[in-house]
DNA sequence: GTGAAAGCGCTAACAC
DNA sequence: GTGTTAGCGCTTTCAC
């Protein structure tokens, strides 16, 4: 391996062709023919030769640079870090195969300045896409700001869908209505709900859901069975105590998290009330932790890492100006049926 | 504010100077004169100039990026996740306050491929520094292959330091050895140990400290009192089981790491062994769970925010040749008593 | 102290 | 399908 990094005009002399078929070759631009492309890549593998990325942005007036952009877990340090290291890990992949590099900006958009951060960064980065993550990714200020710009953007689990706005979601209406059957079905007619954090659109889907599984299985609504969560543990502890505390006690409870899931878990060890028996727990979002309540939870796996990954390839395919492809992309969860939840007590 | 944005040559015509020294006057050369040097500062103020990064990374061939490189998570998906965010958080600050932007790369050690991939990740992005993390930075291999490539390393948590090598980490010996103190002066005086990773050598100092730790106390060292752990909850739950089954059950265990400790409670409470009544658990790092544990987890609070900064900044120190400063650092660690440990058992 | 000229390695626009 | 020619906005080298 030679000491100084190949460039193109390396690779075009290897293959005997010009460096625009290199770049073209490289950019997965159309119009080259096989064998010829067949003959870059040759060259490419052979003098591991990548392209440089300062010299495409100046050339090409932008970075190859995707930007994902979360909420700030250092505010709240929720067990589900592994939230964002699964997305991170998702959009990681994607770039690597759309041959970008991914910038992370975690920001708390509680505060008033998320606005200006975002447009500077976008600014001084040129970045080439953005991934906005939830509950981010539903607040209209933010994402207008960010339109504003021209960069293009995809929304995570953005609740809703908006024409001409790109976005990447889970069923999670669905889904949670699935898990509603499902504990339904195990016998429980008492089935209650805490809810999650209500800056999170997609997490308000869920309770429709819930509410669907309900009308699904002949099951009647009752407010009583629903607690107001914020998506903390803390605050799922707290709802557990209040529905195990009410006079017809539930025997199910879903919780729009894991976190809250674990929460109420713990508050039912507490007061003596046991899981599955007594009473059944289920959550959303699969977080390492539930593997290793004791029971394990039952929940529903959330699909973070493709969605990222998905997002980018959105991105990457939207530069291309592929309008014809879908702008709004659902990867459906999955239930992970675990200890936490069995039959109606009798 | 002009639509197109400004360049060197825009200020240099305004200042009356040549782009040179606009160059000169924006990089802080010396050789210029004062007055020239105001009108340039002026006039880059009045333009609101920035200097394109593209432009710059290309023509001096590096980037303002830092790469943190770290362990991929994904391969163990370990509770600690938060260790990640947390050293992600910190590099974050660092590169705020030096105007650089931070690259991830979580890569896997254990593939034969990662020196080639992070060589080609410093070709392709020309890195303007590396903070690699622990395992990987006491990792010889890895660390002469980056070496090679003239970027700018400072190691974290490198379980040894060399000369010529920078480097920021914790005391673990030092605080591990205060831990065992703690315990002993609690009356404990079988005192169990899980050891960590093998391969992470920074955690194997803490080793080292537990012994300073019972000299210090006048206890002696048994070997039947330490379990190999491998940092992961498995294992923990294993080791605690092997100990607790011992002849003469240890009265408190130091875990390596917060994973295994949560990992020897759960093993604890299957057993009916009352924590702390029967048995005393500390671990190192406090990660977010250990407050939620029931009790929560007497711990070390490693300062890893601080440490991923101080590692970012040192860089940018060192990019100004600063071989004055410090080549190594040593950011304290704190322990956390909370109510996993307790008065040794009559 | 300051400036002119020559690239850095690529993409874009337009030939062929 | 493929190649040619200009830059992109800056740093570097070297002349003055």
């Amino acid at each position: 391996m030679s000491l100084s990094k190949p460039t193109i005009f390396d690779v075009a002399k290897l293959a005997g062709v010009s460096i625009k078929t290199v770049s073209r070759v490289v950019n997965r631009e159309p119009n080259v023919r096989s064998t010829t492309k067949e003959r870059v890549e040759k060259a490419v593998a052979e003098l591991n030769y990548r392209p440089d990325q300062s010299a495409r942005n100046l050339a090409s007036h932008r970075s190859h640079l995707i930007g994902l952009v979360y909420d700030d877990p250092a505010a709240y340090e929720l067990p589900s870090s592994g939230y964002i290291i699964r997305m991170q890990q998702g959009a990681l992949q994607g770039c690597r195969s759309t041959l970008c590099e991914l910038l992370i900006h975690p920001c708390n958009f509680r505060r008033k300045s998320v606005v200006a951060e975002l447009t500077t960064l976008i600014k001084e980065t040129r970045l080439a896409g953005i991934v906005l993550a939830a509950p981010l990714s539903n607040m209209q200020k933010i994402v207008r700001a960010i339109e504003a710009t021209k960069t293009p953007l995809v929304r995570l689990s953005p609740g809703q869908q908006q024409v001409k706005q790109l976005s990447v979601a889970t069923n999670d209406r669905e889904v949670t209505a699935e898990m509603t059957r499902y504990l339904a079905g195990l016998g429980h007619s008492r089935i209650a709900y805490i809810t999650g954090d209500p800056d999170h659109k997609a997490v308000g889907n869920r309770f429709l859901g819930y509410k669907d599984g309900l009308r699904d299985s002949g099951l009647k609504f009752s407010a009583q069975l629903v607690v107001a969560g914020d998506n903390s543990f803390g605050s799922g502890e707290r709802a557990a105590a209040k529905l195990i505390g009410r006079k017809t006690r539930p025997t199910a409870i879903i919780a729009a998290n894991d976190d809250m899931a674990v929460g109420a878990m713990r508050t039912a060890h507490r007061l003596g009330v046991e899981v599955p028996w007594q009473l059944s727990i289920a959550g959303f979002d699969d977080i390492t932790l539930s593997q290793q309540m004791d029971p394990p939870l039952t929940t529903v796996r959330q699909p973070l890492v493709r969605m990222a990954e998905r997002a980018v390839l959105m991105l990457a395919r939207n530069n291309g100006k592929d309008t014809a492809s879908t702008a709004h992309e659902i990867v459906p969860a999955e239930i992970k049926i675990r200890e936490s939840t069995g039959p109606a007590p009798a």
